[in-house]
RNA sequence: GGGGAGUUGCCCGAGUGGCCAAUGGGAACAGACUGUAAAUCUGUCGGCGAAUGCCUUCGCAGGUUCGAAUCCUGCACUCCCCA
């Protein structure tokens, strides 16, 4: 592959980089790079919001460089101050080792994991000693830590900004400096931890390092960066008919962007898939089956649309409804309001009566309109019962 | 070290002795309409109860009072100004 060929597979759905003749000046140097992304201990699904830098990391994966992943570990212990408004909890070391296995087993889905460098960044942070630290500390000014975002927003709202939290872009540009990284990636979220990683490594005489950022994916919600915590996440591990439903939920002006970022579905197909006239709806059904088919398989993805047609488009109910039984300490005749509550698909009995008065509670299709409803075992077993939109039990 | 401000439900934010489960906005959820899109309209939004009602909640712990989110004391946390 020729130089501007890597370039072009590198520059899609990337938001900066910094900088591109620099990153081609490696590039021609014709040896593997050293690309490094951090990844953070917490417990967590890889989203599809993650997936994009680790598509990312991929990519240059699959260009014959080196992919270096450093768990933060060690950093975990403060907490990336990224995008945050609270000062984060502290991870114990048991932890952060469960959280990896887990972790590492979702990445196997994009990366080739027997070719990734994985390191702990405890490694040669936590050998550091305090007259390291205030050498390290010294390498960057207050004012400069302080122009950060994140940083000045709390600070201007009034919000705690703990100490420890301000070394932390040091600690990331330390990782670079200690894997000799050529090229970091990360999301727009990380410049400012990214660019000190190049500060730091000329200041040791190294190579800056490239900094290749994604943009945040939005998530299924049209208005936050997609989340685990906002809940507006769709999981690299969800199973194939949540994946599509989930992203047959967008609003259709992200289509697109979903396309460049979650997908390998050329642009120019793309765009013509949005093109004026066209259902959007159908593009979208497509960019749904493309990441099913990417995450479990084109069978999966198939059959997925076939569900979601039957279920949603003809308003039927599923027929593979999850089974439920009746929980046995409910005693004859049974209140409906309970019953939805007992099974977990209300948080309390007065929201589930509040749900059977708007009529957002069914039986076999049959809307129930008595929010007082009591009823026998033997009128419930074998129907389905739907919840709102989303929740169906078959009860057994 | 000194002085000042603050901590209310998922979030923001009113409330300064009873009419407060607590105004308003946002989020969320449900219904209608649809393409599980957007927009819009309607409704719900602490728990239990069929209900008059009862219980828990306004940083934490005590106290005053017939009665406190509201007053007092102590504690914790946060922010600002000065040193």
């Amino acid at each position: 592959m020729t130089i501007d060929e890597q370039l072009a597979v590198l520059r899609r759905g990337t938001a900066e980089i910094i900088s591109e003749a620099e990153l081609r000046k490696k590039l021609e140097k014709d040896r593997p790079l050293r690309v490094k992304l951090g990844v953070d201990p917490t417990a967590r699904d890889v989203t599809l919001g993650w997936a994009v830098v680790l598509r990312k990391l991929r990519d240059f994966q699959r260009l014959g460089h080196q992919a270096v992943l450093v768990i933060g570990d060690f950093t975990a212990m403060i907490g990336d101050p990224s995008g945050k408004s609270k000062t984060r909890k502290q991870l114990t070391a048991d932890e952060v080792l469960v959280n990896v296995e887990a972790v590492k087993k979702q990445f196997g889905k994009i990366l080739d994991i027997e070719k990734t460098e994985i390191r702990p960044n405890s490694e040669w942070l936590g050998a550091m000693n305090f007259e390291d630290v205030l050498r390290l500390c010294a390498k960057t000014t207050v004012a400069r830590i302080m122009e950060r975002d994140d940083f000045t927003k709390r600070w201007e709202a009034h919000q705690a900004i703990a100490m420890h939290e301000l070394m932390y872009p040091l600690l990331q540009g330390t990782d670079s400096v200690a894997l000799h990284a050529d090229v970091e990636l990360g999301g727009t979220d990380q410049k400012f931890n990214n660019l000190m990683g190049r500060q730091l490594q000329e200041a040791n005489g190294q190579d800056a390092q490239i900094v290749v950022l994604s943009p945040l994916l939005v998530g299924t919600d049209g208005k936050d960066k997609m989340s685990q915590s906002l809940g507006n996440y769709v999981s690299i591990i969800d199973a194939p008919n949540d994946m599509f439903g989930k992203t047959m939920s967008i609003p259709d002006d992200l289509i697109l962007n979903w396309f460049e970022l979650c997908t390998d579905v050329p642009m120019d197909e793309a765009r013509g898939l949005i093109a004026e006239g066209k259902n959007p709806r159908d593009a979208k059904v497509r960019l749904a089956k493309e990441i099913v088919a990417l995450y479990h398989s084109p069978d999966a993805a198939e059959a997925a649309e076939r569900y979601f047609v039957e279920t949603f488009s003809k308003r039927q109910q599923p027929v593979d409804a999850e089974e439920a039984e009746i929980p046995a300490d409910l005693e004859e005749p049974i209140p409906l309001a309970n019953l939805i509550t007992g099974l977990g698909m209300t948080k309390s009995n007065g929201n589930a009566r509040d749900l059977i008065k708007q009529g957002g509670v069914s039986l076999d299709e049959v809307k129930v309109t008595d929010p007082f409803a009591k009823l026998d075992r033997a009128d419930l077993v074998g129907k389905v019962l739907r919840v709102g939109k989303h929740q169906f039990r078959k009860l057994g």
